[in-house]
RNA sequence: CGGGGUGUAGCGUAGCCUGGAUUAUCGCGCCUGGUUUGGGACCAGGAGAUCAUAAGUUCAAAUCUUGUCACCCCGACCA
């Protein structure tokens, strides 16, 4: 019931829509706009932090992953595989694979890429001095699943990937707790989404990292748990696999060492999915693709000339404030673009109308509160608006994080846990016993998974795990994840 | 990959059980003209469908049978 809301929320927002190609959506303007947005915000954090942005190939040779499963123990690989390069017209006129065109070496579209990019530090890296490198590039990428949800498990997503290479474990650890900070900012300034983060479990991190550091959210309704960024510490296990070296001031091979990070088109689903009412979504104006939409109300034929022209002198105003500002002039009701925008999440909305006009006033409404005021045009409007965006920027996440609060407990029985899991799941803080067969039992009892292992000393405390009574130094988070 | 479901106009659907008065229903959307506009406007006219696909049964198939394809949902899977 809450999926049919969510897709149908996707859909008449004009964000995405299903492919005729199971597992594949299409990315709308207005979908991508907000994509384009939480790029901007990352790529120039980055940048900031001395990522250079590149691009390597979308196929893989099958050889570079023969090469890597030798070192790192890995499961099925969901992939889309290229054998072949040509199409032919048969006898029948139909197209078909020319068998002729096989190709020696299968190549892989890309379900990650540190695969071809350290086989590519292999040749960049000779000496301390080629280091640190730090790369990033945006791209899709292919994974197919067996099953989809629009926005948070596509076949196809558009990501983020950071890779870099450093000369000992401490700068890696280093440049991991940077990403942090960056994707924190990311998550609870600009998206204004509550998190939890920590390390994941052996069984649910990364298998070509030493360890993944994960950040989760729940879902406003479910308290169903959507991962939004992870950042692995590689370790020396791609440089190893790989047989990249360095000669360090000594004159010494060492293998260096690899992190790599990511953020992906899934942060909009965690957005649909953390804000929304009964009015459709709502954005945190700062990743808004409209931040103010502008309604007029022509009532009088005689005034129309006037409306417009106010109208367009407040648009031009908050335009020079860099605030995203769209005027509606189309011939529907107001009534109608009411209920549009508000189901759009646009976060105000200015109404003009011959009362305003006569007052020399604007009517402006809140998109979270829906609380409306009257403002006069010549005292810094524009600041005002500002500031009321800012406003509900933090409401949001109030809002949200609220609704965590609401949907976390503290679970030291058994079948309290289960109970708990098989109604409204949320945020589950329980002791586990650190072992990866409790786990799975766990997982198979109730199909909730530990999602993160957090580092806050808040959590540290002994208690006995859940499951088997044995001792544990702290509490874990368990959840259903979408 | 297992189980279930669905496929009728751009979208959502009725009709299918019990084959024929079907010219395939209705709503939204779209186009034209007009009147409107303070919470999803109204009137008039109009366009748009080989009923997913292939074969079969029949005098007759959207409707029954079989195959195929696609998508959705629930599992398993999920670097």
């Amino acid at each position: 019931m809450e999926d049919k809301k969510y897709i149908k929320l996707i859909t008449s927002t004009e964000i995405a829509e299903y492919s005729n190609i199971k597992g594949f959506m299409i990315l709308k303007p207005y979908g991508y706009k907000i994509w384009e947005n939480i790029k901007k915000i990352i790529n120039k954090m980055l940048i900031k932090n001395k990522y250079k942005n590149v691009n390597f190939p979308l196929l893989i040779p099958k050889n570079l992953f023969d090469l890597e499963n030798k070192y790192i123990k890995t499961f099925s690989k969901e992939c889309a595989i290229v054998t072949h390069t040509k199409l032919i017209v048969n006898k029948n006129n139909e197209l078909i694979i020319d068998k002729n065109s096989k190709l020696n070496e299968v190549l892989i579209i890309r379900p990650t890429s540190e695969t071809i990019i350290w086989n590519t530090f292999n040749k960049w890296i000779k000496s301390y001095r080629d280091l640190p490198i730090l790369i990033n590039q945006w791209c899709n990428i292919i994974r197919i699943e067996m099953r989809n949800k629009m926005l948070i498990r596509n076949s196809e997503f558009f990501w983020q990937e950071g890779h870099s290479a450093h000369i000992n474990e401490k700068d890696a650890l280093l440049e991991i707790n940077k990403i942090k900070l960056l994707y924190k900012k990311l998550i609870k300034y600009y998206l204004s989404i509550p998190y939890i983060s920590g390390y994941k479990t052996n069984k649910e991190k990364f298998s070509g990292a030493k360890f993944t550091y994960t950040f989760e959210t729940i879902t406003k309704n479910k308290g169903k748990f959507i991962q939004l960024a992870t950042i692995h510490f590689l370790s020396k296990i791609f440089s190893k696999a790989f047989n990249v070296k360095y000669i360090n001031k000594n004159n010494i091979e060492k293998y260096p060492y690899g992190t790599s990070c990511g953020i992906s088109t899934r942060l909009i689903g965690a957005l649909i999915m953390v804000h929304n009412d009964d009015h459709g979504l709502l954005l945190p104006p700062k990743i808004a693709p409209i931040q103010v939409i502008i309604i007029p109300i022509i009532s009088n034929i005689k005034k129309k000339k006037k409306i417009i022209n106010f109208i367009k002198f407040i648009k031009n105003n908050l335009k020079k404030k860099k605030i995203k500002v769209k005027y509606d002039n189309t011939s529907k009701t107001p009534g109608y673009k009411f209920y549009k925008y508000e189901n759009m999440g646009v976060p105000i909305r200015i109404t003009i109308g011959k009362n305003e006009i006569n007052k020399n006033i604007i009517e402006i409404t809140r998109r979270d509160t829906f609380k409306k005021k009257y403002l006069y045009l010549k005292k810094n409007l524009n600041k005002k608006i500002l500031n009321i965006l800012n406003r509900i920027q933090k409401n949001l996440y109030k809002i949200a994080k609220n609704n965590i609060n609401k949907k976390t407990y503290k679970i030291d029985n058994y079948n309290e846990f289960k109970n708990r899991i098989s109604t409204n799941c949320g945020l589950i803080l329980s002791h586990w016993d650190n072992n990866t067969k409790t786990e799975l039992k766990i997982q198979k009892e109730t199909r909730a998974t530990i999602r993160c292992i957090p580092i806050q000393k808040k959590f540290k405390e002994i208690g006995k795990c859940i499951y088997s009574g044995k001792k544990s130094n702290q509490r874990v988070v368990f959840g259903k994840s979408y």
